[in-house]
DNA sequence: ACAAAAGTTGACGGCGCGTCATAATTTAGA
DNA sequence: TCTAAATTATGACGCGCCGTCAACTTTTGT
């Protein structure tokens, strides 16, 4: 029993390790430097042991994307809990948004491979559910506040509009505000100092815009987010 | 004189069929498919001549890359010039990136392999350059306008923002809802059914907030658009 | 103790990129 | 027009990588 345990615990030991092992190649070298040959070699196993644990490369790369999206999915479940006000806990999913770039860089560089239709194309269906599901996941974090401050009576929705496609707005300012962010670090040099700023404050008018209550000046919102922000990182356990 | 234009023409064009098969691939079988072997068989020459054109694969791609980006810049030139007023012509680049992404959904999709990093780190810095030159140029059609609204009074800048920084976060959202349109297929049956208009909206929202003259409701603005559209369509001779 | 099951190994086939010596073609000058 | 130099074209080759598989080793269960 004991050595039972002893050999699937090496096994599941490895299987970190493999991940581990591949996840800092891209990070440090790119995915060209991620080899099944020099993955093997640095992890002492032979190369078909690898494929035990994993059909190709591009199920390694997207194990890793899984990991990364389940961080980014837990810290947005927190931020939707952190206040009881509907305006304040859609703040604060920006604000996680925010900070898991900031503070999981590893993650959110490695959560980009999900668009290389080249990877994702080949990966299993199971994989390709799971990552579906985190998305979900996030995208209904921040559907439910929607949902919760119609209810409550802080938005009305204009009319032709669902609450996804309102959701969908913040998804891509989010969304592309952050891999620019990432992508670009010229931004600067270009009269771009604080880009995260900048964001904030263009979600705020889109809040204002759709009559979100309460209705906030730049200012007044620039206080809610320093309070949220140390409320979170409490949650999130930074500095 | 003849024959030495005949011969300058013959490489000029293969060089504009090289570019062509390579399009058509990329679209139709996607990026694992295009093999030099396979493009210089299609071509009918050998690989070796290929090389003569282009110092590697990923300089193909890139050249398309550019060709995109040089279609969408000259559209957004045009969308700049389409109106007087400040907030229409912000409105119609806008419009100007959306027609572009429904119209020249080829060029689109090729733009993408600019995030690659695999490809963008095998270019030649002369590559780089340009890309980055109609990125400039891009970005400065839009700013012109945030200035010139300036000038004129339309807008004002809250304090500790740069043009750049408000440009931003159109930029951003612009491209994060194209992506995310683009790339996700599934999106309608989501409960996002009308991508284009949400983010129309949102984007009203943004200069509303910003207090962009003259204000806009939703409804206001969708006339507006309407008129843009009919307006940009006859300059892009589209439909 | 021993047989079946599970796990490991690394040589191998196949493919793709980019090179380079060689061959073919074009150019330019007499 | 003829020839030598320059330019362009060719495809076999070296290298590296992925994923497989038959042979081998270890673990499990009886």
């Amino acid at each position: 029993m004991a050595k039972a345990s002893r050999k699937q615990l090496e096994i599941q030991q490895r299987e970190a390790d493999i991940l581990q092992i591949s996840r800092r190649t891209l990070l440090e070298e790119g995915y060209e430097a991620l080899s099944m040959d020099k993955l093997a070699a640095e992890l002492g196993t032979a190369k078909g042991t690898l494929y035990n644990h994993f059909d190709n490369k591009e199920e390694i790369v997207l194990a890793l994307v899984c990991q990364a999206m389940q961080v980014r999915q837990q810290m947005f479940g927190i931020a939707a809990m952190v206040s009881q006000k509907t305006r304040e806990r859609m703040m604060a999913i920006g604000l996680a948004s925010e900070l898991y770039v900031q503070h999981h860089a590893e993650h959110f560089a490695i959560e980009q491979f999900v668009s290389n239709s080249t990877i994702r194309g080949k990966s299993k269906p199971e994989r390709q559910e799971l990552i579906r599901h985190f998305e979900t996941q996030c995208m209904s974090s921040v559907s439910s506040i929607a949902r919760d401050a119609i209810a409550v009576g802080d938005l009305s929705l204009p009319p032709q509009l669902t609450v996804e496609e309102l959701v969908f707005g913040f998804w891509s300012i989010t969304f592309g505000s952050h891999v620019l962010t990432f992508d670009r670090p010229a931004l600067n040099e270009l009269g771009i100092n604080d880009a995260w700023r900048a964001v904030r404050m263009h979600g705020c008018s889109i809040l204002n815009g759709f009559n979100w209550k309460p209705l906030m000046t730049f200012e007044e919102s620039e206080e809610v987010f320093a309070g949220l922000v140390t409320r979170l990182k409490v949650h999130f356990s930074f500095d």
